[in-house]
RNA sequence: GGGCGCUUAGCUCAGCUGGGAGAGCAACGGCCUUACAAGCCGUAGGUCACAAGUUCAAGCCUUGUAGCGCCCACCA
């Protein structure tokens, strides 16, 4: 069994740490705390691969801070998500023929509550399979008591200070789920339309006035034609009365400077009812407000003839009824853009109804301000600015939803008063003014994202005054995708400092969207979606993760193709194989187990140095939100640096090349150095380095609470001596590679050294070099007499010689070293002309200065080897 | 209309405060070399979209141009 599989051990140790409660933090102890709260998905959800990727997010970071001895809270929720579930379960009634209807609201959302309890947190099961490593102890839903209790306390406290308030407004309305919805929760998208123009004729019958509109259906509802008070054409008009088509009711022509003259024909109908606009206009002239549509979008009895008929049908026929009056005077195409409920895709119809709205402007002031006093940041920073623009231009919320599912609003209205009574009581029977029993709730609930707005507190306790509200409150930071900025990070801000006068994080993480691998949004439609539990199954927990951590950059979404999965299942294979290495040799590890106590050669030193400097900046990159970086470096190190040369490396100490301190000093290196780097690993790869880490000999607990590695040990002054060694490797691979001389083939090595360091370390480790450079034998010399076959290359302390008369290309080998040459001269052309630049000589800071004369002299000396070398191949 | 981005190797993309153009995949050549063929060794490939500017020095800073994308917005 030489590969890795996820299946046999993923399970086993997500078990193994959650019923040892190893997610949940430590209260006894004082340590610094580090929190961060879930973005909770719907309670109907199932697990896609956007979940994927903000949970392995939050999950790296926590088990990061967690190893670095931080007391650590991830709380996990979920939401309610008020229209999306109703819609579920009004689905799967309907399957059994069952209406929501003829059930009422009470039975209804008790079939919801029955139905979450059985098909509910699905989506957590899932999470577990990823390895979150949430405190599943204190998991939150919106609607649970201690939630709701929040949610009626901030109403209460937003209403009394007239924040919240209920007014008749034009709002958007989704005529097929038949509630109002803010203006966030309507997508815009242009599509074909046309622009009827129809002839309104003066009362008089001295003449008409041409309108175009994009909705003739909606002429029913007109009450006005605006005119702008500038336009030279229609200023006789104005004030004038025209006969309304089919109608016959009289309107006024008015005077607005909202009318484009250049737009149309100038001439606007104005249906205050049914358009934003018209309504502001209709509220600026004090027009009557004339509903024409039913709740479902039919024409409702205002007008007999088209009664019942929904608007896309009555909007065909009104054009043949107009045409019949014969005041239909044209068509043209008009390209405009249309509102989409966000969840039922339906045309959204304004509509002027009584609904409960909250003031924002006061609290987008103030979070702005707490964003440029600097107390919340974003990262990427662009995000800020995004969050300033949506701010500054901020209307008021509208909250209330004609649904069932969800937070009811805690009002009551006296049916005898009118007293409206807005109260955290959770049970009114009489009116608190004139003492009327006929009392009733508002049915009404509120929008989903108000308690998803409370979440960062609510869930700590809020309003009472707890424990865990005093310390993980507020979070740390927050992660979650920049397609709910506006939806819920906005709000949670805003509510936040407003309720608790504290911004409820300091730091917001947005990472991008995942697509697929062409770019496109996954959709069950398209079917190009990546269904993150498949791929669990077929690569890993730990390769998804690991995938998704790499592709996180900074302000971009990510494509992701299954081939770069697969890659980096291979990498944890890798790892798997290093770890086997080693421990096949660990029992030879006597004195030394230690790392202190090893006496470290230069390569063991070496790379002590690289995992220092990988530690470091993982570290780094975790800190600063570099997700991808934090991957690469531990990626590279491990792979290219830790397996493809440092255990190279040790082999031949292991076979007994250079004796037993040696190897005793390089396999308690190697020992340690991987058991750091499966810590290193760990909070992006949580299960395969438990698994590896537990079968190590000195492991103890669990590696999710081992320390996360900074600094494996100290290394003194900087040391070339190894790296000089491994260039020296690969100028030899490099001529054998390009001589092709097969690796059966073994060649003798001649290696001309020009300081002593070197001649002492390539004595002592001619063993190692030959092994990695496949060579028989390393015969260390001060000075060569060059003869026939020989090949050589030049490095910066040395030249190197293979004899080479057996298996020769003269061609190609002087083929090689033109290549080389012509590359190396390009650089010294570039580099002299640097220097030939008085300029930069006295304006360049004297460190790039003499790196530049050093790196000339290096490559003038190089390329002077290279030509005796060429004259070499010529004698032969 | 306003805002925010993107353009670097055949593909997907890194490249933080200006000083070596890089990775993964694909390609090419050679290897079952005693952890790993899910592997190893070697090689090739780029006017960093275009133009101008700042600078001793620009993929990186400034301005403009072109193409692409996303978000917001009440133009009938």
């Amino acid at each position: 069994m030489n590969n890795y599989n996820p299946q046999e051990i993923e399970k086993k140790w997500y078990d193994f740490w959650e019923s040892n409660r190893f997610f949940s933090p430590d209260l006894s102890e004082a340590d610094e705390t580090y929190t961060i709260v879930i973005p909770p998905p719907n309670v109907t959800g199932f697990l896609h691969i956007g979940h994927a990727l903000v949970n392995t997010l939050q999950d790296v970071l926590i088990r990061w801070k967690r190893m670095s001895g931080f007391k650590t809270l991830w709380l996990p929720g979920t939401d309610h998500a008020g229209i999306a579930t109703q819609m579920v379960v009004e689905r799967e009634l309907r399957k059994k023929g069952i209406e929501r209807e003829e059930l009422g609201q009470e039975k209804f959302v008790e079939e919801i509550w029955k139905w979450k309890e059985q098909s509910g947190n699905m989506i957590f099961k899932q999470l577990r399979r990823l390895g979150a490593s949430c405190d599943w102890e204190r998991e939150r839903f919106t609607l649970d008591e201690g939630l709701s209790k929040a949610v009626r306390k901030s109403f209460v406290d937003l209403y009394n200070e007239g924040l919240i308030y209920r007014d008749d407004y034009i709002v958007n309305w989704c005529p097929n789920d038949k509630t109002a919805l803010s203006d966030l929760e309507v997508d815009h998208t242009d599509k074909d339309g046309t622009l009827t123009y129809i002839g309104y004729p003066l009362e008089d019958g001295s003449a008409e006035l041409v309108v175009a509109t994009t909705r003739p259906e909606t002429m029913l509802g007109d009450t006005a034609v605006a005119v702008n008070p500038n336009d030279e054409r229609y200023r006789e008009l104005i004030g004038k009365t025209i006969r309304l088509p089919l109608v016959g009711r009289m309107i006024p022509v008015i005077a607005d400077e909202f009318v484009d003259p250049e737009f149309g024909t100038g001439a606007v109908k104005v249906t205050p009812a049914h358009d934003p606009n018209d309504f502001q206009m209709g509220i600026r002239h004090d027009l009557p407000f004339v509903n024409i549509f039913t709740k479902d979008a039919r024409i409702n009895d205002v007008f007999k003839p088209l009664e019942g008929q929904d608007r896309f049908e009555a909007r065909k026929n009104i054009v043949e009824l107009l045409k019949q009056e014969g005041v239909f005077r044209k068509v043209e195409k008009h390209p405009h853009s249309i509102g989409q409920c966000q969840r039922c895709k339906t045309v959204v119809e304004p509509r002027v109804s009584t609904q409960w709205f909250c003031k924002m402007k006061d609290m987008a002031e103030a979070s702005l301000k707490a964003m440029n006093e600097g107390k919340i940041r974003f990262i990427p920073e662009n995000q800020g600015r995004i969050f300033e623009e949506w701010m500054s231009n901020i209307q008021d919320w509208c909250l209330s939803r004609q649904l069932w599912w969800g937070h009811r609003i805690p009002a009551w209205y006296c049916d005898d008063c009118d007293e409206i009574m807005v109260t955290e009581e959770q049970e009114v029977t009489t009116c608190s003014k004139c003492g009327s029993n006929k009392v009733r709730q508002e049915t009404d609930v509120l929008d989903t994202w108000y308690s998803s707005g409370l979440f960062p507190f609510s869930t700590m306790g809020w309003p009472d005054d707890t424990r865990d509200l005093e310390i993980f409150y507020p979070n740390s930071t927050l992660i979650t995708a920049y397609d709910i900025l506006f939806f819920w990070v906005a709000r949670m801000v805003m509510l936040g400092i407003k309720m608790t006068d504290e911004i409820p994080f300091p730091e917001v993480f947005l990472h991008g969207l995942v697509r697929d691998e062409n770019g496109e949004k996954m959709s069950k439609t398209k079917g190009n979606v990546i269904d993150p539990i498949d791929v669990v199954e077929k690569y890993g927990a730990d390769a998804l993760r690991f995938t998704l951590t790499s592709l996180t950059v900074m302000g971009r979404d990510i494509k992701l193709p299954e081939k770069i999965i697969e890659g980096n299942r291979n990498f944890i294979n890798k790892i798997w194989n290093a770890t086997r290495f080693t421990l096949s040799h660990i029992e030879r590890l006597g004195t030394a187990k230690n790392l202190t106590d090893a006496a470290p050669g230069i390569f063991d030193r070496w790379i002590i140095k690289r995992f220092n400097k990988a530690a470091t900046d993982v570290n780094r990159y975790l800190k600063e939100y570099r997700f991808n970086e934090a991957a690469k470096a531990a990626y590279a190190f491990v792979w290219h640096e830790f397996c493809d040369w440092y255990l190279e490396v040790v082999k031949p100490m292991l076979f007994g090349k250079l004796g037993d301190e040696a190897c005793q000093a390089s396999l308690s290196v190697l020992y340690h150095t991987l058991e750091a780097s499966l810590r290193l690993l760990h909070p992006i790869m949580p299960f395969v380095t438990e698994e590896l880490w537990q079968a190590l000999p000195t492991s103890d607990g669990t590696i999710m609470l081992a320390e996360f590695p900074n600094e494996l040990i100290g290394i003194g002054a900087e040391d070339q001596r190894a790296e000089t060694l491994i260039d020296m490797v690969g100028v030899v691979r490099n001529i054998r590679g390009e001589n092709n001389i097969k690796p059966n083939v073994k060649i003798d090595l001649l290696a001309v050294t020009r300081n002593k360091q070197l001649t002492e370390d390539l004595t002592s480790f001619r063993e190692i070099v030959a092994s990695l450079a496949g060579v028989k034998s390393v015969e260390v010399l001060e000075s060569i007499n060059k003869s026939e076959g020989l090949a050589g290359g030049v490095g910066k302390e040395f030249e190197v010689f293979v004899d080479l008369r057996e298996t020769i290309d003269v061609a190609q080998e002087t083929n090689r070293l033109e290549k080389e040459k012509t590359k190396l001269e390009a650089k010294q052309a570039q580099i002299r002309k640097k220097l030939a630049n008085d300029s930069f000589i006295a304006k360049a800071p004297e460190a790039v200065v003499q790196k530049n004369k050093d790196e000339l002299d290096e490559l003038t000396a190089k390329i002077e080897k290279i030509d005796e070398n060429l004259k070499t191949m010529q004698s032969m």
